[in-house]
DNA sequence: ACTAATGTTAGCCG
DNA sequence: TCGGCTAACATTAG
């Protein structure tokens, strides 16, 4: 589940639920998803702090006390939850955080591709978030053109390399490729200023929709409703579309709206 | 039984 | 150094 606009809406939900509220218990149910830290630095690190206002960037989460920070990231089937502590424990309920006023934030995860990870202090959180590229809702016209004129593998590969640019997973990439018409498989490097724009502005198009609806929306008229079709027909031309793989990833595009840039 | 799933990373190869 | 590929991580659903 977890693209940009998914950890979005887990940051809107922990300011909501967890902004200004003290953490009074912390039950990690699994240390499988605590990464650098034991059960015990992490409930010392929290308990008794409030949190503070989060932070995003791309699809890592900050949870900020005004100490340390709790990074969280979600991998592909992670998601924050925010109810009351008598809410009935399930079974991928990694880490419950009790918090002030009957409240309880946890850490769900089925596979457990990533977890939870703590900073003592923003130079830590610094060197967490070291190789993240500029956040692709935050960053530039002229910043994004520069990620894509200096990477030469394709454009597919650059847009979900969150070394270059943060926040965009396998849904988001293919969805912005299909409305930009770019065919995921053209180099980076070698579009054209125009292209860069369209790419652009797409990305943010598709973004802001994304991330008001809080993931990315399997609607009819989005590419994204039906890659998962048995025989996906593409929403805007009715051709029939191609699916294949790229860098280990299934990679679903129109032949007749997304040309061979060549 | 086999495969793929919205993520990341180490290791290998050219 | 860069880019591309595979396996691995852990788990479930079709």
């Amino acid at each position: 589940m977890p693209e940009l606009p998914d950890v979005e809406k887990f940051r809107e939900m922990l300011e909501s639920c967890a902004k200004g509220r003290a953490v009074q218990h912390v039950v990690v149910r699994d240390t499988g998803v605590l990464h650098g830290v034991s059960a015990r630095r992490l409930r010392d690190a929290l308990v008794g702090r409030r949190f503070t206002r989060p932070e995003r960037h791309g699809k890592w989460l900050l949870a900020r006390t005004g100490g340390p920070t709790l990074l969280l990231h979600f991998g592909m089937t992670g998601s924050l939850v925010c109810g009351s502590p008598d809410d009935a424990v399930e079974a991928h309920d990694r880490v419950l955080l009790t918090l002030s006023g009957e409240r309880q934030l946890r850490y769900r995860d089925q596979r457990k591709l990533r977890g939870l990870w703590l900073a003592d202090d923003d130079t830590e959180v610094a060197r967490l978030l070291d190789d993240q590229g500029p956040d692709a809702m935050a960053v530039d016209r002229a910043e994004f053109a520069a990620v894509l004129s200096s990477h030469r593998g394709r454009v597919k590969t650059v847009l979900t390399d969150q070394t270059a640019l943060a926040g965009l997973g396998n849904l988001l990439a293919d969805e912005i490729l299909w409305r930009a018409r770019l065919r995921p498989t053209v180099r980076a490097n070698d579009l054209t200023e125009p292209d860069r724009r369209r790419l652009y502005t797409q990305m943010r198009r598709t973004l802001r929709s994304a991330v008001t609806a809080g993931c990315v929306p399997p609607r009819d008229s989005w590419l994204t409703g039906h890659r998962d079709d048995p025989d996906p027909i593409c929403p805007r031309c009715g051709a029939p579309l191609h699916r294949s793989r790229m860098a280990g990833r299934g990679t679903v595009w129109c032949p007749r709206c997304q040309p061979d840039g060549a």
